[in-house]
DNA sequence: TTCAGCCAAACTGTATTCAGTTCGATTGAC
DNA sequence: GTCAATCGAACTGAATACAGTTTGGCTGAA
């Protein structure tokens, strides 16, 4: 049963941040529900709960998220346009695989457009935020550096760190289209920014000189030499997660 | 009327191959009516048939396309996937707009995935299918360019030709997400294969001896070379296009 | 005249129902 | 024992019905 319907214990609808809050004058709105199956599918599909491969029932997918076959069906729709499930007709949905060659040239396409990214920040100028931004993740960076061993605690705070630098630097470039493109990079098992590449000391030092490196790059309008320096840095996780 | 509902007059199901012929041994199955929608949709944005910005209403639409709601939106909820509509929470559906910005922005993220095409279809060698199929669009160049002047059937064959080549070069590469990205940068009004850059001949003789040497850089495995070169051509395509 | 509040029409979100296809098991012939 | 044809259960595709939200206009008071 369990094997056969991996559908039925699908993480709970973990509330992404505390709703019903009032935001300013505005009140926050529930999220439809077909938004909330896709988070959902998505998060399981990426996590691995899934077996890529296999196909994915939909009535007994829409009763373990708890809401008719409609809402889950758009979800599935919009998870095959991101390419996380594939579709035929007649013969539903199945997860994405994604074979290790796969994984690899994912990164080969997330340097080429990170390394766009930089340059395009470096032409435009970075805004307050994102400056705040990337100097906050720089200091962050130092301060886990400055154990002499890393723990788990320092892997958590080395991934938000991580995330919220590249995310800058995307919001620094100006482009929805560029953001849209990584994303399609990320949203893959193996290639997230949430996964893990080598958390050796002196690889996560040199990982982050990189940063600051882009950063002054970035930050004197050098676009081309911070393109250079996004690839390799990019490329670099690559190697050290195989 | 005709103001409010643009979706009155769609463009009809245009049978994209002539269908219920075998192929091999295997009947071409009819496409779902939710694909075929999507494509009617798609074809209506990218032609500027809807205006950008504007609201899509399921209703009308659904009744323009002859199906009902179900299929409508879930044609709608892809495109959205694709980028050529966004969604609001009861709020339906409107037409992505795409500034001059937007669009130039593409060309240069075309530019860095194609050019990476370039350097992988090198270093993994042209299959006997790409190989003529490029050797053949740069006959056919050849042959349009003998012409002292260009009239509107050269223009045809051209686009015919042009994509072509790219698309090789895409399938040469072997990677299904580089495809996709790929197709994030063409799936917009104005910056498609299909559409207008300068066509007179100078310009036209110098992109085409681009591939001429593109596909040299590409046999002879020199993809460094070939990734570059490449991002040139694409920049220039933009720089033709303002 | 202007603006706040209210109301109804229109529209979107979801559930349910029906229709058509797929796929596996079973049966029978060879 | 093997293979092909057939039948039925299970599943997907689409239509319809219903519920909740948005939106634009109307009314009435300031």
């Amino acid at each position: 049963m369990s094997a056969q319907n991996p559908e039925q214990d699908l993480p709970e609808p973990r509330r992404a941040e505390p709703l019903d809050i009032e935001r300013g004058d505005e009140v926050e709105r529930t999220a439809p529900r077909s938004i909330s199956a896709a988070d959902r599918v998505r998060e399981s599909i990426l996590t691995g709960h899934f077996a890529p491969g296999a196909r994915i029932n939909e009535v007994h997918l829409s009763r373990a998220l708890g809401v008719s076959r409609t809402p889950t069906r758009a979800a599935l729709h919009a998870l095959a346009a991101e390419g996380l499930v594939d579709y035929a007709h007649n013969r539903g949905f199945t997860v994405r695989e994604f074979p290790l060659q796969a994984v690899l040239d994912a990164y080969q396409i997330r340097a080429a457009l990170e390394g766009l990214a930089c340059r395009l920040a470096a032409e435009r100028g970075l805004a307050d935020e994102q400056r705040a931004a990337m100097e906050q993740a720089l200091r962050d960076g130092d301060d886990i550096l400055r154990h002499e061993t890393l723990n788990e605690d320092d892997l958590v705070a080395y991934r938000a760190m991580n995330v919220m630098f590249h995310d800058a630097i995307l919001a620094a470039a100006q482009s929805r289209m560029l953001m849209e493109a990584v994303r399609l990079t990320l949203n893959m098992p193996g290639s997230t920014h949430r996964h893990i590449v080598s958390f050796k000391h002196d690889d996560v030092r040199r990982r982050h000189d990189d940063h600051h490196r882009l950063y002054q790059l970035i930050a004197t309008g050098e676009g081309w030499r911070a393109e250079v320096l996004m690839r390799e840095h990019v490329i670099g996780l690559a190697k050290q997660t195989v």
